[in-house]
DNA sequence: AAATAACCAATCTAATTAGTCGGATATTAC
DNA sequence: GTAATATCCGACTAATTAGATTGGTTATTT
């Protein structure tokens, strides 16, 4: 399991699609635009997603991308994967003096670790990131007049 | 957040040394040979380590490192973190049309999980990874006969 | 004094990431 | 049917990061 910029593009991109839902395709111009991505880097994204068959595609005019299935559905999980591919599994394949002994432990250990990880991103779905905000700007909502409403600067991106 | 080969490899590394506390300090050489990470990389990877308060030194013959607390309050985001810093931490950052905008949302919504993940990280210290390993092996002992456990030789038993 | 092992910095190569370019194809609107 | 739109596709390039290499210095033990 990697955790990169390249995931972190997927992934925004793809909320962008969720929130976007309903207003049909939406075209990777627009995500462009707005997430501040290159084009031709989402078109690279974007033809891992699809063969990953997170999105569907409209061709043409007012075309777009919309996603394959309802947004609480689609696990972060699933989209890092589709984009970040895994490269070298188990460190120690292949290597002699790394079977069954004392060697092994610390990359076993670590890999239990990793599957951990993976466990918790495959129990968050993109519906339920937008959920959240939604709550939180409810509450917010209810201490402060509307229109001095300022979105707080942006905590820490990089968590 | 990042998760990358160089965060596995201090992970890896550092649950290496919390294996064999105690039986004094554990030098790099050492670690290399049974994690198969190069010298020169480890040396890298402990200069960060280091300076973030995560292990200690000591130099010499005979020397290494060790832990500076218990590995039970040593957590995986720590270890990440100190290792794999964080490039480009807000993307909107000095983008115009970024602020309180719509465009802004999505990546908003991206360091939200972001935190999610970092505190998922943060929950986990070295010492429950190797318990968690421990309660699966002795698990699996009890449907085995264990005639290669190791008991002290008498002699070196002090009363 | 010799051996060990941390410490340090510079440099290099390989791999990966991010982005570019020039198109081809499908679809819609005019 | 033509023009515009937007996906699709592959090859290429630039920049960054990962990891290895080199060639030391310093502290400590035996």
């Amino acid at each position: 399991m990697r955790l990169t910029a390249k995931g972190r593009y997927a992934v925004t991109a793809m909320l962008d699609l969720a929130v976007h839902e309903g207003e049909g395709p939406t075209s990777l111009a627009d995500i462009s635009e707005r997430q501040g991505i290159s084009l031709s880097y989402l078109e690279q994204l974007f033809a891992k997603l699809r063969r990953s068959h997170l999105v569907k595609s409209v061709r043409g005019p007012g075309g777009g991308y919309q996603l394959t299935r309802a947004a609480s559905s689609i696990y972060v999980a699933q989209i890092v994967d589709s984009v970040d591919e895994i490269v070298d599994a188990t460190r120690c394949a292949g290597r002699a003096n790394c079977n069954h002994g004392e060697t092994c432990l610390t990359h076993e250990l670590w890999s239990d670790l990793s599957s951990q990880i993976h466990q918790f991103l495959s129990d968050i779905d993109l519906a339920s990131i937008i959920a959240k905000r939604e709550v939180r700007e409810r509450a917010a909502r209810q201490h402060m007049k509307r229109d001095d409403l300022i979105r707080m600067p942006a905590e820490e991106v990089e968590a």
